[in-house]
DNA sequence: TCATTAAATTGTT
DNA sequence: AACAATTTAATGA
């Protein structure tokens, strides 16, 4: 995707809006892009925007006061977010800092705001992207005290592919080894090795500085025994 | 276009 | 964590 407009045509909450209305979010929307390892924005920054990927991807960081950095989750292209804190009407609570060279769309409040009180499937929308999100991440907490290595690795990697949250990725990521290890919370090392398993089981394929998806539903399903037929 | 070099990323111990 | 190998990107002839 390259504009836009190409990214509210892959967003679901458009899709009910009224000519005038997505006139006025084309027009009131604003485009920026920022380079591979900028910040997007940083903790205890005012929310001013609802935050769109055009194209590209980021992460959500929180930085210890040692300077240690953990990484929470990848937002990929068509994906959404900083609902949350404007919500709550909140500065941001966590540091976005871009992987790749990212465009983004930055919606203002008010715009959002309006949304919220106008269109009820715009609220449809965002009840449905926030309990993805809840999801997502109990599944994060569930998959990091119970499961090996490998198979954290395989669903970190899988929920970058979330077709609810990120609508217009494509079958691959330019995404670092190293950055997979942050997203996953394994060494450098041991995504390496679990990289290989998952291409040697053929659910996916390891480039340089990058990965394609062969088997989507096979690395969600990883290291999940299949259940015995009765 | 090609060669050289630096930087980034990967593979291995 | 350290090191070597590989790939990419940038630069200049």
């Amino acid at each position: 995707m390259e504009t836009l407009t190409d990214l509210l045509e892959a967003s679901l909450w458009t899709k009910s809006l009224s000519a005038e209305q997505l006139a006025r979010v084309t027009a009131e929307t604003t485009v920026k892009d920022v380079a591979a390892g900028a910040f997007v924005c940083r903790k205890g920054d005012p929310v001013e925007n609802w935050i769109g990927i055009v194209h590209g991807l980021v992460k959500m960081t929180s930085v210890s006061p040692e300077g240690k950095t953990t990484t929470f989750l990848g937002v990929a292209g068509g994906g959404w977010f900083g609902e949350g804190s404007l919500l709550k009407d909140q500065t941001r609570k966590y540091d976005i800092v871009a992987l790749r060279a990212t465009r983004l769309a930055l919606m203002p409040k008010p715009t959002f705001d309006w949304l919220l009180d106008t269109d009820i499937a715009f609220n449809r929308f965002l009840l449905v992207q926030l309990n993805e999100r809840l999801a997502q991440f109990i599944a994060m907490v569930e998959n990091q005290r119970l499961l090996e290595p490998d198979a954290r690795v395989a669903r970190s990697i899988a929920a970058l592919f979330n077709p609810v949250l990120y609508p217009a990725m494509g079958p691959e990521v330019q995404i670092s080894q190293e950055e997979i290890g942050y997203l996953s919370g394994v060494s450098r090392q041991r995504v390496n090795q679990a990289l290989h398993v998952l291409q040697v089981a053929g659910l996916l394929e390891v480039n340089y500085g990058g990965l394609r998806i062969h088997d989507l539903e096979g690395l969600r399903a990883f290291g999940t025994p299949a259940r015995p037929e009765r």
